[in-house]
RNA sequence: CGGGGUGUAGCGCAGCCCGGUAGCGCGCUUCGUUCGGGACGAAGAGGUCGUAGGUUCAAAUCCUAUCACCCCGACCA
C-alpha cells in the first residue's frame, strides 16, 4: 500500500479523551476514531488488525471441526422471551422503539433456535457453531477505548453434544483451541478457573491479561499458574499470636482514635495484636464481622457464609453497640460473631471496647469471644503465600479476553431444543458457550507491546510486514530506488506499507513508521543508496543493518523470516 | 445511578473570575527555500464559543435548563 494513498490519519499529539495507551496509539495510529461513548469506527488500519485476529481465530475453529455462521444482530424479542433473557439482562439489552425487536448482547438463543427441530438425532451431534461478529450491549459506562464499548465484535462459539461427558470433550475442544489462538497472537495471558453457575453452568475458565484498565482483580502465581478472582482467592497467611500466658482483659482511654493504623501509633503495638470489627445486617440481624490487624473484609466471601448482607448504617452502630465506628469490638457484643480464621486461638489483643475513645486489650479470642465462629474472610494481598505451590501470590487487575462455559441445559430447556438418543428418548442437548472479544485481544496486545515512540507489533498481527520509507522522494534516485524495491517486495510476498508521500520530512515518517509499528522498516536515504546500500531497522530493538540494494530479499528471507510470530 | 471534571477551528489548549471586534500552538492551502528523527520564511482558508432559554445597550464570559464526553464509584451475561 502506498502511504500516500491510504487513510492513516496518525495523530502527533494525545486525544485528551484517552487514558490508556491502547485506546491512545489506537487513535494516534489512525486505527479507530470514536463516534459515541463506547462506539468505535474502525479505519483501514484497524480493520486490517480486526481482519487478522478473526482469521486466526477462524483458523483455530475450523481446526476443531467449527463451522462458522451469519447471525442477525436484530432479534425479534419473543425469542429471548423463551428464556427470560430479556428480564435477566435488564437495562444492559438495546430494544428497539419501533418494533419488539432486541439488539443482541450475544447470541445462545439464536444458536439454540437453530437447532431446534433440526438438530433431531444422536446422530447429528455433535455439533459446534461460532460466528465473529458484532455485539450490543447498553453498558452504564464504556471505558478504556475499545476494551468496554456498547457495541463490539465477538467471537461467539456455541457446542451441542448428546452427554454431558461429551460436553467435556467439546469444552477441552475450546480450551486448547483457545491457548493456540492466544499464543499465536503472542499475548501473554492466564487462564482463572471458576465454578460459578451464574449462566447454569458447571464449568468456566476465563481467559485474562494482566493490565491496568482490567475490571477484574485476580491472585496469580506465576510459578504453579494458580489464578482466581480475588473475591474467592485462597492464600496461606500465618494466624495472629497465641501467647502462652493471657493475662485478663482491661480497658484503655483512646481519645480520638477510630483506625487500626491510629490505634498501633497510639499504643505502640503492631497491626497483628488489633481485631478490626464491621458490623453488618444480615437477614435483619446484626452479626460482627471480626478481622485481624487491617486485613480487609472479602465481602464475596461473607455473603458465601451469611447469605444476604449489608454494612449497618452508622445510627445502627450506635444503637447496637452503644459506640460509633471505630470502637466497636467483641467483648460484650449480643449478636453474631464471625472471626477470620487468622485470629483463631489468638490472645492479647486489642480491640474496641464498644464505648467511644476506648478500647480493650488483653483479648483471648478462645476466654472472651467464646462464641466466635471461624471463617475465611479475608482478602488476599499481593506477596502472600500460593496455596497450591507455596511461592508468592501477585494481586493485580486483568482483562477478560475469552470465557469458556459449560452451559448445560438451560437454553435448550427452555427452548424445547432435544434430539432422541438410541432407544428414541427425548432429551435436551448440552450446550457450551465459548467467547473471545476480539477488539480486546487487539488492545491487550498493544498494551502489552508499546513504547514511549509507538505500537510494537508482532509478525503475526501487525499490519504490515515491513514498511518501506523512501526518505526524500523528491529525489529521483531516491524515489527510483524505492519504487523498484516496493515491487520487489510485493513480488516477494511481502504484505509492505509504502511511505511515498512527496512532502513528508524523514524525521516524520521515522516517527510515523516507529508509532505503526511494523516489525521492520526498509530506510532509502540518498547517502545511503550512493554507496549501493540501504537500511534496516528492527522496530522491537532498534537494531540497524545497512544491507547492498541486491541483497535484501535475501536478507528478509533469514531476518523476518526467522522472526518469531 | 451517585461524586468530580470538561465542552471555544481538524487536534491540543488559552480567553470566562472582572461582559465590550474570538486567540495561540500543531495541522490544512499556495509560493519559495530545506530534505536521515515531527524544518524555515511569506501569504491564506477555517469557529452557530455543545444546545436552548434568560439577564443586559452588549454574553464565549453572568443565571437557568438541557445534551455530550472523560475520570472515580456502583453495575458487568
Amino acid at each position: 500500500m502506498r502511504q500516500s494513498k491510504t487513510f492513516i490519519p496518525t495523530l502527533k499529539e494525545v486525544p485528551s479523551d484517552a487514558t490508556i495507551p491502547s485506546h491512545i496509539l489506537m487513535l494516534r495510529t489512525g486505527m479507530v476514531r470514536m463516534v459515541g461513548a463506547g462506539i468505535y469506527s474502525f479505519l483501514p488500519v484497524g480493520y486490517k488488525m480486526i481482519k487478522k485476529v478473526s482469521e486466526i481465530i477462524r483458523e483455530e475453529m475450523d481446526a476443531i471441526g467449527a463451522q462458522e455462521f451469519h447471525l442477525p444482530a436484530l432479534n425479534p424479542k419473543e425469542i429471548w422471551e423463551e428464556t427470560g433473557r430479556v428480564e435477566a439482562f435488564g437495562d444492559t439489552m438495546f430494544h428497539i422503539k419501533n418494533r419488539d425487536y432486541v439488539l443482541a448482547p450475544t447470541h445462545e438463543e439464536i444458536m439454540t433456535f437453530h437447532a431446534k427441530g433440526v438438530v433431531k438425532s444422536y446422530k447429528d451431534l455433535p455439533q459446534i457453531w461460532y460466528q465473529i461478529q458484532t455485539k450490543f450491549r447498553n453498558e452504564p459506562r464504556p471505558r478504556s477505548g475499545v476494551i468496554r464499548g456498547r457495541q463490539f465484535l465477538m467471537k461467539d462459539a456455541y457446542s451441542f453434544d448428546s452427554s454431558f461427558e461429551n460436553l467435556d470433550k467439546s469444552y477441552d475442544l475450546h480450551d486448547k483451541a483457545y491457548r493456540k489462538i492466544f499464543d499465536r497472537c503472542g499475548l501473554k495471558y492466564f487462564v482463572v478457573g471458576a465454578s460459578s453457575g451464574a449462566m447454569g453452568g458447571s464449568k468456566s475458565e476465563e481467559f485474562m491479561v494482566k493490565s491496568e484498565a482490567g475490571e477484574d482483580t485476580v491472585a496469580y502465581c506465576e510459578s504453579c499458574g494458580y489464578a482466581a478472582n480475588v473475591e474467592v482467592a485462597a492464600s496461606i497467611t500465618h494466624g495472629a499470636p497465641a501467647h502462652n500466658d493471657s493475662p485478663a482483659i482491661f480497658e484503655i482511654p483512646t481519645p480520638g482514635v477510630k483506625s487500626i493504623d491510629e490505634l498501633c501509633a497510639f499504643l505502640k503495638i503492631n497491626e497483628i495484636e488489633t481485631a478490626k470489627s464491621r458490623v453488618y445486617i444480615s437477614s435483619e440481624k446484626p452479626v460482627l464481622v471480626l478481622m485481624s490487624g487491617n486485613d480487609e473484609v472479602n465481602e464475596t466471601k461473607l455473603e458465601a457464609v451469611l447469605g444476604d448482607l449489608r454494612p449497618g448504617h452508622p445510627d445502627e452502630l450506635k444503637e447496637l453497640t452503644g459506640a460509633d465506628a471505630g470502637s466497636i469490638g467483641p467483648v460484650g457484643f449480643k449478636g453474631r460473631i464471625i472471626a477470620d480464621v487468622r485470629l483463631k486461638d489468638a490472645n492479647k489483643l486489642y480491640s474496641g471496647a464498644n464505648k467511644n475513645d476506648y478500647h480493650i486489650g488483653g483479648i483471648d479470642m478462645n476466654r472472651d469471644v467464646p462464641q466466635a465462629e471461624y471463617f475465611d474472610l479475608r482478602t488476599v494481598c499481593s506477596g502472600e503465600t500460593c496455596t497450591r505451590c507455596g511461592k508468592n501470590l501477585e494481586v493485580f487487575k486483568a482483562i477478560e479476553l475469552g470465557h469458556i462455559f459449560k452451559l448445560g441445559t438451560k437454553y435448550s430447556d427452555a427452548m424445547g431444543a432435544n434430539f432422541l438418543d438410541e432407544e428414541g428418548k427425548d432429551h435436551p442437548i448440552v450446550m457450551g458457550s465459548y467467547g473471545i472479544g476480539v477488539e480486546r485481544v487487539l488492545a491487550c496486545f498493544i498494551e502489552q507491546n508499546n513504547d514511549e515512540r509507538g505500537i510494537v507489533w508482532s509478525k503475526a498481527l501487525s499490519p504490515f510486514d515491513v514498511h518501506l520509507l523512501g526518505l526524500n522522494m523528491k529525489k529521483e534516485a531516491v524515489a527510483e530506488a524505492s519504487e523498484k524495491i516496493y515491487a520487489e517486495l510485493k513480488n516477494a510476498g511481502y504484505d509492505v506499507l509504502f511511505d511515498d508521500r512527496l512532502d513528508a520530512q524523514a524525521g516524520f515518517k521515522f516517527n510515523d513508521a516507529d508509532l505503526l509499528g511494523a516489525p521492520l522498516q526498509i530506510i532509502v536515504g540518498e547517502k545511503n543508496l550512493q554507496n549501493g546500500n540501504l537500511e534496516v531497522k528492527v522496530r522491537r530493538t532498534g537494531e540497524r543493518s545497512l544491507i547492498p540494494l541486491a541483497g535484501l530479499i535475501d536478507f528478509l528471507k533469514t531476518t523476518f523470516d526467522s522472526m518469531p510470530a
